[in-house]
Parts: structure tokens; C-alpha cells; sequence
DNA sequence: ATGTAC
């Protein structure tokens, strides 16, 4: 009998869910072909806001029969939830300058009376301290919204939702921990697939655990100092994880589980937000978008950025939010003009049967990194020198 | 997106 051959490796589907008038970056879609091509690759399915990452797309399902971490990235456990809030009050002037210091972990010492620990319940994941509690750079926010336009009363009074009505949305991921538990990967294997899988997903598991618990005492640090009670998430998914499903393993990058969940889809600070109901099957990798996603680089918004706005125009979006972000260069690198349209988004998702909009949210407070005020940054420096 | 090095 003959040695048998091995299978000739077909290359992965790749699926793009846009509508051809839709802005993708070629680039990004090179990086779904260039997913395809590795080994044990069988589908690669990209969400309307798919744009270029770092080594691999983001905004895309990868479905293979080997687990590549470099496919889910260093912010293992990243995601976006949404919690309701009771207010008598939102004007935004008053509330953005109650917000806490959200660079500032929680020290279990230091802050032993806080009442935001009573969201743990068992043990911290991993035993992980550092950052907890922290929101993270980035793309990452804790915003106070408002409910908009009701599309799916039904649904959205099943999540006790109505039109008016107060929600904070965290997007936030496990901070240093999924950065840790990549780098020792890679360090080892480069972007090669973990030999190991069960002692990677034991790390990984443990990081997206981190991730919700991260989210769930973010809002409840804002709760608290907004004068409210901290609630449970009505949503909350984790858009950058690996899953065994159907005997593969599904790395979705900046891609929400579509299959039957609710997903808070981020617009930017100056425009909507989309509440979902997602039924994406397994063309789309079970999955849907998770924001509007990145039509410019960072350094081009930075460069454009500055041309076209001043600071004051960013802290006081076109909807009448205010954002706290004492970074500058942050300020102008997530300015509203830096992503694609939401709608667009949507719309796509709409089209392609894998979700239905139920509800938008409308920023009022956009928490993104401490407001500097008015002390001239050197003052700032040497009073820190001071004991 | 991250902690850390420059």
C-alpha cells in the first residue's frame, strides 16, 4: 500500500461583508489573503469595518485548523459593554468633571473602602492587579450615552431599554495581561500556531475573564462617582478572543460573536452608536462588526487632524458631547472624521442578514484619559517632583 | 493596544 499524500492545501475562502461602495483599505484586504495562505487556514470572513492591524487584519472572523494568538493580537479579552445608569440629571458640563481618574488603578490596599470591588465576585483572573480598573489608550472610552431612536421596541424594552434612557458603554480589554500572555508566545514561536493550545486558551480564557471583570469595574468606578449605582451589563462581548467551534478554532479580530447576542456596534464620540441583535451564521464566522472602524491611520488623522481642527472644536463634538481626553495627540488621532460612517457599517450588516439595529445611543460624555485643565504642563511636572 | 525603551 502506498504512502498516502497529503491533501493538496486549498487556499481559505476569503469573504468581505461590504457593499462595494463601502470604504476598504486594499491593504486590509491583502492581510485577509495573506491569513488565508497559512497553514490549516479554511475561512476568513471581514467585517464591513475592517481595516489594516498589525501583522493581521482587524475587523475579520479567521477560522483555521490551527490556533494562531498572533490572529487574536496582544488586548486578548477586548470588548464593549453596555450598563445601564440612573441619573436625575446628565448635563454633560457637570458630569465630565465628576468622571474618576481612570489611568489610576485600583490598589486593593490603598483603595480598600471603594465600593467598586464589590463588582468581584470570586477571584481576580490570573491574580492580575496591575491595571485594574484602568481604561487602557487607544481606541479604548467609558461613555455616558443616552438612548436615541428606538428601532425594535420589542427588544428593546426585553433589555428594559426606551427611548431617553441613560447607559454607560465601556470598551476596555485585559490592559498589560493579554500583552503578557502574547509576548510569551511570541517570543518562543513567532506568528507560528501555539503548540500547545489547551495551555494557551488556559491563559487566554483567563484574560477575556479579566476583560469583563475590567469593564464591570470601570462602570462601576463612574457609577459611583456620578452619584448612580452600579448595575449588571445588559451586553457585554469581547470582540478579540479564539473559541473552539465545529472542531476549529475561530479567531475573531476586532469582530463581535454574531451568533444570537446583542453587540453594542461603537460609532466614534460625535455620532451614534448601533445596539444589535446579531444572527450571523458561519459564512461570516458567527460574527459582526464591532465599531465603525479606522478610515485613516493614526498618524494621518494626527497629521490631517491638525490641519482641520482645533482642540476645542474635538472636546465639544458635533452632537453637543463634551470628551475628556487630557492627550492631545489622542484627541486628534480618534476625532470622529478618523473613522468610516457608522451607518454605512450597519447598513452593511443589514444587508447581508447578520444584524438587526435596535437601538442608538448618543454620546454626552466621552471618558477617554484625564483632562489636563489649565496648568501649564511644565507647573504639572515639577509640582509631581514635590513629596 | 501595550509597557518600555529611546
Amino acid at each position: 500500500m502506498s504512502q498516502q499524500p497529503s491533501p493538496p492545501s486549498t487556499p481559505a475562502t476569503v469573504t468581505v461583508f461590504a457593499s462595494p461602495t463601502s470604504w476598504i483599505e486594499s491593504d486590509a484586504v491583502a492581510q485577509c489573503h495573506q491569513v488565508a495562505a497559512l497553514d490549516g487556514m479554511t475561512h476568513v470572513a471581514a467585517m464591513p469595518d475592517l481595516h489594516p492591524g498589525k501583522g493581521a487584519p482587524i475587523g475579520a472572523a479567521m477560522t483555521s485548523t490551527v490556533l494562531y494568538p498572533f490572529l487574536v493580537g496582544s488586548d486578548i479579552g477586548c470588548g464593549i459593554a453596555v450598563f445601564p445608569v440612573k441619573l436625575k440629571r446628565a448635563v454633560p458640563e457637570k458630569l465630565a468633571a465628576r468622571f474618576p481618574d481612570l489611568d489610576r488603578a485600583l490598589d486593593p490596599e490603598q483603595d480598600a473602602d471603594d465600593p467598586a470591588w464589590d463588582v468581584v465576585k470570586g477571584d481576580i483572573p490570573a491574580g492580575h492587579l496591575e491595571g485594574l480598573g484602568t481604561v487602557g489608550r487607544g481606541n479604548h472610552f467609558v461613555e455616558l450615552a443616552r438612548i436615541g431612536t428606538v428601532l425594535e421596541p420589542d427588544h428593546a424594552s426585553r433589555l428594559g431599554l426606551s427611548a431617553g434612557d441613560l447607559v454607560l458603554i465601556v470598551h476596555s480589554g485585559s490592559r498589560g495581561l493579554g500583552e503578557r500572555i502574547l509576548r510569551a508566545h511570541t517570543e518562543v514561536h513567532g506568528a507560528g500556531p501555539a503548540p500547545d493550545p489547551g495551555a494557551y486558551l488556559a491563559m487566554h480564557d483567563d484574560a477575556v475573564r479579566w476583560g469583563s471583570l475590567n469593564r464591570r469595574l470601570l462602570a462601576a468606578r463612574v457609577a459611583y462617582a456620578l452619584g448612580a449605582e452600579p448595575t449588571e451589563p445588559i451586553v457585554d462581548q469581547c470582540h478579540n478572543l479564539v473559541e473552539l467551534r465545529d472542531g476549529a478554532y475561530l479567531h475573531r479580530k476586532g469582530a463581535a460573536p454574531g451568533d444570537g447576542r446583542d453587540v453594542l456596534i461603537a460609532g466614534t464620540r460625535g455620532t451614534p452608536s448601533y445596539l444589535v441583535a446579531a444572527h450571523a451564521g458561519p459564512d461570516a464566522g458567527h460574527s459582526v462588526a464591532h465599531g465603525a472602524g479606522r478610515k485613516m491611520s493614526r498618524a494621518d488623522a494626527l497629521r490631517r487632524g491638525r490641519a482641520k481642527h482645533t482642540v476645542e472644536e474635538l472636546r465639544r463634538t458635533p452632537v453637543g458631547s463634551l470628551v475628556v481626553c487630557g492627550d492631545r495627540q489622542l484627541l486628534f488621532e480618534e476625532a470622529p472624521t478618523a473613522y468610516k460612517r457608522i451607518e454605512q457599517v450597519i447598513d452593511d450588516l443589514v444587508h447581508h442578514d447578520l444584524a438587526t439595529p435596535v437601538a442608538t445611543t448618543i454620546p454626552l460624555v466621552t471618558y477617554k484619559t484625564p483632562d489636563l485643565g489649565s496648568t501649564p504642563r511644565r507647573d504639572r511636572r515639577r509640582r509631581r517632583g514635590r513629596p
